[in-house]
DNA sequence: CAGAACAAGATTGTTAACAAGATTGTCAAC
DNA sequence: GTTGACAATCTTGTTAACAATCTTGTTCTG
């Protein structure tokens, strides 16, 4: 009767039935960990039985990951986690060269102290995970950093949007990331947050812009990566 | 039997259902256009038959509203066109300034000629509106230019996220807006093409940035505008 | 044996009915 | 006459069944 069909039907007395904005969550968390990768079929049936829930709540959080770009959904075809192909990859980078770097000018004009040690112990985590090995902890923190600037901003608008690109950056890395381990980040992290502390919004203005296009540098966006045609070229390269 | 309450419910038969896509488009065309000014309830059953589509399609449409900000969805209370509050109005703003230099300053580097010549037709159109004394198009016309520099970058990342912020710009404006005519911004928009016609990035974002800051301070964001207690006050202050 | 037609199974899209909750109108009691 | 409770109506939330579409496995034919 214990089978691998009921991995998580039913759940603890306290876990009700998550709404569907929680369902998003854990896809989210689930992308920016690097747990679902691109191309994941995502049916119904079993994300219900995952979560517990109708299939009502899975088409509504299923609607919005697709409205924010994290699945791809076609017309009776179903669901599955996005994959961007080179020039949405470029775009995200754009996107977030566009906005992070006015985010740490607000944070370092208006940040508090508390704020900033909130971020430091961010930074700490950060290097703990690395220092453990803990790859999946490691990834997703490092992305929550740049999630944790545009929250000190209290500015929800920018936090949601910030939420959104990093999110889709997670999935880009998976798929065009050259380096395994991007070690370099934790450093500049920590240069961004001595920038702050210093008021310097100039500085950390310039810190984030360079971190940023280290992140992208390091991706391989220049021709046959995967993208459209997986299959083909796998199996065409194989033969 | 022609009555007002069969405004739209039977369309011609080349109009076949529309998709929550193209739903979510005309509330937002009619919101950009301030024809639902916020808090309008918007019941399922009256888009329902407004739309001519059953009530998934309606409550689909109303979830990707409701996460982009345009709508309002309360537990078991409907949906109602949103009604920003100061604080977000502030954020709103703030995201476009940090948004629209980036993308003028894209559009002054690598727009073709018939894009510039596209822009100056908008603007040739904003004006004939003004001069025609049409509100309407003239209100939506002026938004569209920001979404069509947003546009011409050919990043559909930022054009979206800019739809979003025009969009709901356009429910502060509504709440918050003075000065009933804001014909100064058919000037500045003339401005902001002659600075990319002339690939002046630099001048593109400061004029574009100065524009922004104009829209915002026209808004009276002070004190007791229409927010949250709107029946309170109004009730209060008549007796 | 190869290939196409066909059929079975599974998955998604849609509709309808039902249940739960909220609002409004009514009525009785003080 | 006013206030409270109660009931009717309307609106939303949920579930279940049904229809349409796609995928996959089989079989028949050349």
């Amino acid at each position: 009767m214990v089978n691998s069909a009921d991995r998580a039907p039913e759940r603890t007395a306290a876990e009700t039935a998550p709404s569907e904005q929680q369902i998003v969550e854990r896809i989210y968390a689930a992308v920016m960990e690097q747990r679902l990768p691109p191309r994941t079929r995502l049916t119904e049936s079993m994300l219900c039985e995952s979560f517990g829930v109708g299939r009502m709540r899975v088409r509504r959080a299923l609607l919005l990951l697709a409205s924010q770009g994290i699945v791809d959904l076609h017309s009776n075809k179903g669901a599955a986690v996005a994959s961007p192909g080179r020039k949405e990859a470029r775009d995200v980078f754009e996107a977030r060269l566009a906005l992070e770097p006015s985010i740490v000018r607000q944070v370092a004009n208006r940040a508090r102290p508390a704020d900033l040690d909130a971020l430091a112990r961010h930074i700490a985590m950060e290097a703990a995970s690395r220092n453990r090995r803990n790859r999946r902890d490691a990834i997703r923190l490092s992305g929550e950093f740049h999630l944790r600037l545009a929250e000190t901003t209290g500015n929800a608008v920018l936090a949601r949007m910030l939420r959104e690109l990093v999110t889709r950056s997670s999935l880009i890395i998976g798929l065009f990331g050259t380096s395994g381990s991007p070690h370099c980040e934790e450093h500049e992290h920590a240069g961004i947050l001595e920038a702050l502390r210093r008021r310097d919004g100039d500085r950390a203005e310039t810190l984030i812009r360079a971190h940023i296009m280290h992140i992208e540098a390091d991706l391989d966006l220049s021709a046959a990566s995967r993208a459209e045609p997986d299959l083909l070229s796998i199996l065409g390269a194989a033969k």
